[in-house]
DNA sequence: TTGTAAGCGTTATCAA
DNA sequence: TTGATAACGCTTACAA
């Protein structure tokens, strides 16, 4: 493989000339600049970005540590990570299912040295005392954290907020005895639905009670569970909300096929908004979260991290979110009327 | 940031034993290495990745490009990757969204020394030559290539005779006028997927008509705008396949709301049997594709292809695929006996 | 505008 | 079993 050196005695230039003319920095006379870009075509030069990032202490590569959880949600997470740091010429290295905190030292550490910066995406089963540790190294940017940690950027979702409403609208409609598919414990998330979903019943004079929550995994298995465990309740509940669109969509299908129908017989409300939702039957009331947003301004703070000298700039943001209401909660919203016509615009990037 | 030389100097020992002690391989006296431990870890010594690979030529790195889609499938794919290759103690370095070859190029130079090898996911779009291009510099490993590459090695779905099979099962059902929803033209797998319906069709003595093909881009809202397309042909299909479910589940949701009733109006089949597809209303029928094990196989022969010395070792693979019946083509499973038992067991891995 | 040379933090080859 | 020391391929003062 060629190498500088080769590019340098090709085109009869010294290697610093070499380097100059591929960072464009510096100044170099044309012709020079010619025959080294001439030189390192023929050569099919490629500079090699571990001897770079040695002598630089930097590497344009963004680390990402993701949870053990999939699915569509983070796929758009990562999806828009990818893409704003594409743009803004970083790499990725990415690193998946991460259980324990042991497990994301080890994963950090091994990029030591390739990553300037690390966007972790960790609702469960942080320690601060492992983030700090990672963070003197580094920039942090924390996705979803179920704490905030000191020198860390993060953005977050506004899950209570967003289950406050769905009650609420529930309510709106006449549903007094509300039940929950909650997402698993520890996930901040879901913890935050579940906070949101009980302040919400209160706030309509209702009193939350345990035995309308159901613990499940954010799993579509897990909604679908958790029917069989609603349905003996008596009075049966006539509405149920579930922490993620899986669970509802899992939910929906054992309320199926126990002979229920949704809405008419029990209203079902999800959350996050995931592609399918709208093409449940039916189509699925749900929150709406801009996973994709959510990525992309997780590097938008890794960015600013990554400028910023001293690192003393730390912002928390959340990522708003919007009820959905189709029909799978018993409402008719305006938009129901040309079903018929097309499905939701989706919005491509 | 503790280096190699601080810890010797803790230590007091040469940089040489530092890192004798790091690696394990050479002999190193109990006590000293135990010195060395200590005083790398009082320092919090992490070694320099881009150091280590500069010197060793190898990054234990490994290159993916992903293609412009996204979704359910190629996150079990990717889940695939990620796990067996940090099983074997590889770290992945992503690119996604890559349209043009040109983008591939761009991409895998600036991964140039930082990784060991690549695997592509790229279905389309791949000129023989660019791939060849990096080929010289660097084991690769196609997913799903359009072609045979020389020196590559590959893993596939079996499209075409997974189609073949949906058909063979549809007319087995009495089905004659099938339509079919494609996928994206270019992409291999969708046009195996169009390939084995015509084939299909022919086998069962019937004529491929074009006008009962139409065109999709495998996401659910081009499933969802074929329906008017489909419903407008006289006589009308009784049965439609649709090249993947994300399409074939927009298709139902409009079949729905254009007030048909699936499969008893028309009979649904989709492809790849991801993991909502069990949860539709009513359970899709669809061919299953193991995309986990897709992506597995696929850093399986990455690994290979690392430890065989001259490259010369090339494998194609073929992952199997096996129809899965559901209630969507209106054929009445045994499975569906025990529908309200539970949903069907998903494998955790 | 260009070249020389000193690092960057490792590993690996010799000798000791 | 250890220690010097020369790479690895690049960037970047500093000099010319």
């Amino acid at each position: 493989m060629a190498t500088i050196r080769d590019v340098a005695k090709t085109a009869g230039v010294s290697i610093a000339t070499v380097s100059r003319v591929f960072n464009g920095n510096t100044a170099v006379n044309e012709d020079t600049a010619l025959q080294v870009w001439a030189a390192a075509s023929a050569l099919d030069y490629w500079p090699n970005g571990a001897a770079r990032s040695l002598t630089t202490s930097r590497s344009n590569t963004l680390g990402v540590l993701l949870p053990d959880l999939f699915g569509d949600f983070f796929s758009e997470v990562i999806r828009g990570i990818d893409q704003l740091a594409k743009r803004e010429k970083y790499q990725t290295l990415v690193s998946g299912s991460h259980a324990s905190v042991e497990d994301v030292l080890t994963a950090t550490r091994a990029m030591r040295g390739r990553i300037d910066g690390l966007v972790m995406m960790a609702p469960d089963s942080i320690t601060v005392e492992s983030v700090a540790k990672i963070r003197r190294r580094l920039p942090v940017v924390l996705i979803s954290p179920p704490f905030a940690v000191d020198g860390c950027s993060s953005v977050s979702v506004a899950s209570f907020s967003g289950a406050r409403a769905v009650v609420a609208h529930l309510v709106g409609l006449g549903h007094r005895e509300i039940a929950m598919v909650a997402g698993p414990a520890g996930n901040v998330d879901a913890e935050e639905r579940l906070r949101g979903y009980r302040r919400g019943l209160l706030e309509a004079g209702i009193q939350p009670r345990d035995e309308l929550v159901v613990q499940g995994d954010f799993r579509e298995s897990s909604g679908y569970a958790a029917a069989a465990a609603l349905l003996d309740r008596r009075p049966r509940p006539t509405a149920v909300f579930a922490a993620n669109d899986c669970m509802a969509i899992g939910l929906m299908s054992a309320l199926g096929n126990a002979g229920l129908s949704v809405p008419n017989d029990v209203a079902v409300v999800g959350f996050d908004n995931i592609t399918m939702a709208q093409y449940m039957r039916p189509p699925l009331t749900t929150v709406h979260v801009d996973a994709y947003a959510l990525g992309q301004k997780a590097v938008r703070l890794m960015l600013d991290a990554l400028s910023d000298p001293e690192g003393e700039k730390v912002t928390v943001q959340t990522i708003d979110v919007v009820l959905k209401v189709r029909s799978s909660c018993g409402a008719r919203p305006a938009a129901a009327a040309n079903a018929l016509t097309g499905p939701e615009t989706s919005q491509q990037r």
